[in-house]
DNA sequence: ATGGTAGATAGTCTA
């Protein structure tokens, strides 16, 4: 089962460079987020033509999530717990039944800027609400996983320039510490597990020539359960994909799992 | 120091 999370960027937008990625890679799952769209609106017939289900959970002009799977999903939900007030989309859950039964959660974690504010301290209390889902989801014991953009660099290692990031909300103390939390509880983080060292990134901004100065964040995360982890064979990035036409700004995020 | 770009939307907000 291969699954990759792709922060596409407004499916209106792009969706003709999502229906071709589709096409060539043929991930399983994909996992999507920024789809900017409430559910209506959402084109489902050409993904549905190309084999796969859709399940979104948007809203009106920014943010939203979605999950496409050419395998069967059960018990889908919208939603990250915790916070009845809540109203941005930026969770979404189904089981996908491949030869073994896989949890999968997309989610596009609070950007936060600028830090500190209400912003900030948003992001950090929806990642407290994803900690306490992370727990119940290891609680389990069956493979699972949480994917997308967390909006945030775990490591110096992580990004071109680190010192520029050093003050943003993607890479400030606090917000590493809650991603490690997190990972702690016993998450094993896809990429790393597979390869180490710096320059490999997820995002390139769009200003300033960013891709073309190879300026670029590891932002776009797989949070793999032990069960889960035990079934990883691979995990990469498709970093070619920000050099084409019309690009997102973030690049897929893939992942193998003998499952 | 500022502005540089992109998307959704219809004046700005988010990133």
């Amino acid at each position: 089962m291969r699954i990759a999370t792709f922060n596409i960027n407004g499916v209106k937008a792009r969706a003709e460079v999502v229906l071709d990625w589709l096409r060539d890679g043929a991930p399983d799952v994909a996992l999507l987020q920024e789809i900017k769209s409430v559910d209506e609106a959402f084109p489902r017939e050409p993904f549905e033509d190309l084999g796969y289900r859709v399940e979104t959970h948007g809203q009106k002009g920014f943010n939203g999530v979605a999950i496409l799977s050419k395998l069967p999903i059960e018990d889908v939900t919208r939603g990250l717990p915790g916070d009845e007030d809540d109203e941005q989309a930026r969770w979404i859950e189904a089981t996908v039944i491949g030869a073994r039964a896989v949890r999968v959660c997309g989610l596009y974690l609070p950007n936060g800027n600028p830090a500190p504010g209400p912003k900030y301290d948003y992001k950090l209390g929806w990642m407290d609400r994803l900690k306490t889902r992370a727990e119940a989801l290891l609680k389990m014991e069956e493979p699972a996983l949480m994917a997308g953009d967390y909006n945030v660099i775990p490591q110096d290692d992580d990004a071109a320039r680190p010192d520029a990031w050093r003050d943003d909300a993607l890479a400030r103390p606090e917000t590493r510490a809650a991603f490690r939390e997190i990972v702690n509880l016993g998450f094993t983080e896809a990429f790393r597990a597979r390869k180490q060292g710096p320059g490999h990134y997820s995002f390139w901004d769009y200003q300033a020539g960013a891709y073309d100065r190879n300026d670029g964040i590891r932002i776009d995360h797989h949070l793999l359960t032990p069960q889960a982890a035990d079934l990883l064979t691979e995990c990469w990035i498709e970093a070619e994909l920000r050099g084409r036409e019309k690009p997102s700004d973030h690049v897929p995020v893939w992942i193998e799992l003998d499952a």
